[in-house]
DNA sequence: CTTAATTCCGTACTTAAGTACGGAGTCAAT
DNA sequence: ATTGACTCCGTACTTAAGTACGGAATTAAG
C-alpha cells in the first residue's frame, strides 16, 4: 500500500492511533512524541512510526506503566538494554502484585458484608455500616 | 476515663483520628464532617463521635469507596437502610472484581515478559520492548 | 473563490484527595 | 505579659492524564 499510513495530518494520525488530537499534542509537550518539523507556512505530517509509538505508549499504560515510566521505556526502545527494561517491568510487577493482594482483601471483605446484609434476619442493624463503625 | 477523648482541639482530634489537621478541615468543607459551633471568641472542640466518623471514612476508603460514595454511606449511618447500603457495597464489589481481573491479566503478562527477558539467550532483542511494539 | 473543516498554539480547566501558605486571633506556660 | 504553639480562614497549589477553548492560519471541497 502506498503510504496510506504515511503523510498523515494530525487528525488522521489521531484516528489511526485511536486517541484524540489533544492527546497527541499532550504527548508532544511531554516529550513522548517528537514534534515533526513544520514546513514553513504549512502543517505537520505524521507516519507509521508515529502511530506505532502511540500504540507502544498505550500498550505500556495497559500494563500499568505511568507516562513517566513509559518515557523511560521509550529510551530503551532500541531493544538492546533488556536488563534495564526488565528491571522496570519487575518493579511494576511487584506493584501490581501488591495491588492485587489489596484488592483481594477488599473483595473478600465486601463479599462477606454483602452476604451478611442479605442473610440478615429481623431487626439487627446493617452489618456493613457496623463493620465500618467498629 | 474522664473525657480524654472529648473536648479535643482540632490538633488533638487529628492525632486521635490519625489524619492531619488539613484533612479534617477538608472533610468539613466537603460536608463529610459537621462543623461544631464555635463559641464566640474561642475555638472549636471535638469529641469521640467525630473521631469515630473519621475512622468510618478511612475504613470505607480502604474498601475502595471514594469520598463521594462515603458521603452516601454516611447518610445510611443509622443502620436502618441495610438494603441501600448493601447495594452500594455490591456495586463496589463489582468494580473491585473488574479491577482484580485487569490486574491479574497485567500480572501474568508482566511475569511472562520478565521471565522471557531473563531466560533470553544470545543477541535477540528485548522481549518486553518487542511485546509493547507488536 | 468562498466556505467549512482542520491545524496550530497557548492557556486554562477537569477530577480526587488532599497539602501548603499566610495573616490574624487564641491559648498555655513561664 | 510575653512568647511560642495552636487555631481559624480563605485561597492556592499538587499530581496524572488528559480535555476544552479561542483566535489565527491553512487546507479541501464545491
Amino acid at each position: 500500500m502506498q503510504t496510506n499510513l504515511d503523510n498523515l495530518t494530525i487528525g488522521a494520525f489521531a484516528r489511526a492511533a485511536e486517541v484524540n488530537v489533544e492527546t497527541i499534542r499532550f504527548y508532544q509537550r511531554k516529550g513522548l512524541l517528537p514534534q515533526p518539523v513544520r514546513p514553513p507556512g504549512s502543517i505537520r505530517r505524521y507516519g507509521k512510526a508515529d502511530v506505532a509509538r502511540v500504540k507502544f505508549i498505550k500498550a505500556a499504560q495497559r500494563l500499568g506503566f505511568s507516562l513517566d515510566e513509559v518515557a523511560q521505556l521509550l529510551q530503551l526502545e532500541d531493544g538492546t538494554r533488556c536488563k534495564q527494561a526488565s528491571m522496570l517491568a519487575g518493579q511494576k510487577l511487584r506493584i501490581v502484585r501488591e495491588k492485587l493482594s489489596d484488592l483481594k482483601r477488599m473483595e473478600s471483605v465486601l463479599a462477606g458484608l454483602v452476604h451478611a446484609c442479605h442473610t440478615r434476619k429481623g431487626n439487627i442493624s446493617c452489618p456493613l455500616i457496623d463493620a465500618l463503625r467498629e
